[in-house]
DNA sequence: AAATCGACTTGATGTATGTTAAGTAAAATT
DNA sequence: AATTTTACTTAACATACATCAAGTCGATTT
């Protein structure tokens, strides 16, 4: 088995056995991507989805000023990728950037059609992370609605500490939806 | 067929054949709900996903503020429910109301479940379903993040005009992340 | 038919967060 | 080792939108 992760990872939210995994592994790639180097550029189609196997990435779209905003903030053990470019097949907006030295594993989409044929517990495993990830970012945008940065900073270190603490406060200020400085006036309010 | 309209909602990301579409109306039960009466209160586990054959409804939450934010506008033939109640099967903090007299059909929590067993297509249809909403919201949390209520109410015109002209301002506004206020000073800027 | 309620508007004023600008210190690059 | 870049901070000022308050008009209820 190359990876423990991925298949611990899958069997999270369904049943993959060892067998059905060796096929899905047989599909697999992986990729190291440098700190500040990207594994995707908006434009480009989305290829893969991508399973982060160690370090750090973002994913992040730029508006008509220039301005970045990060969308996802992702580090071992989780998925990464362009959803929207990814099942469409065609030219996304969203970049995705290593925060540090990664390893990340590559799934083609044309792979993952095949394999949700194959295996239907894999197409549960997807039908359950595309679940878990809608209502997490509906309470997220929720959030966003009704409360300050401040709470939702608050909230952010209390339910992903590590994120918190190893993630540079550019990007998690861009994942409030805060400027930098916004955030580094909150942390002082906070800390002192 | 007691649902044409599910039928086809259902074969628009799956196929469901009408032997299997049987067995899924089987489990189906039907609800009227008057115009500003609540399908689903905070506080309740909800038991069913709900599917619109008619009218207009929305999902809404309450702040500690008690400030309502609308969570999902949804009109015939699109899904709504809340989510995160639905899959712990646990009490939930969203509300869904009637905007106008509407009719619904009701799929329970065990059933679906039961049925993902029995019809691999219909677990299809699901993770295309919410693979479908989370890009969707995943732009819409973005174009908040980005862009000025202004813009948004202007796409939100372009890209669903019928819920623009059909849905009252006040839930309009609340969906947008503003106040009325707000939005009834955007709309004379913009017709005047 | 009267009374109430819901939907919407308008104006004066307040505030969370943005913008601009300037700086320090550490990390990355040469 | 020197230079550049990145990460972060602080302060003065600007703004999109909220809040509060008051009012109109039509729909709903009694």
């Amino acid at each position: 088995m190359i990876s423990a992760q991925l298949f611990h990872n899958l069997n999270k939210y369904a049943r993959i056995t060892t067998d059905d995994f060796a096929v899905i592994e047989s599909k697999l790639s992986k990729k190291f991507v440098k700190k500040r180097k990207a594994l995707l550029m908006e434009g480009d189609v989305s290829r893969y989805v991508y399973f982060v196997e160690k370090g750090a990435l973002r994913s992040y779209t730029v508006d008509k000023e220039g301005t970045e905003h990060v969308v996802q903030l992702v580090v071992e053990e989780h998925w990464i990728g362009d959803l929207c470019s990814f099942v469409s097949q065609s030219a996304g907006n969203i970049n995705i950037e290593a925060i540090e030295d990664s390893e990340v594993l590559l799934l083609a989409h044309h792979d993952l059609e095949m394999l949700y044929e194959q295996i239907p517990q894999l197409e549960r495993f997807f039908r359950q992370l595309f679940q878990r990830a809608y209502v997490s970012l509906q309470q997220w945008h929720n959030a966003a609605q009704s409360e300050h940065a401040e709470e939702r900073y608050q909230q952010l270190i209390k339910e992903h500490p590590h994120i918190a603490a190893r993630i540079p406060l550019i990007y998690i200020a861009s994942y409030l939806g805060i400027t930098p400085e916004s955030l580094s006036r909150i942390r002082k309010q906070l800390f002192s």
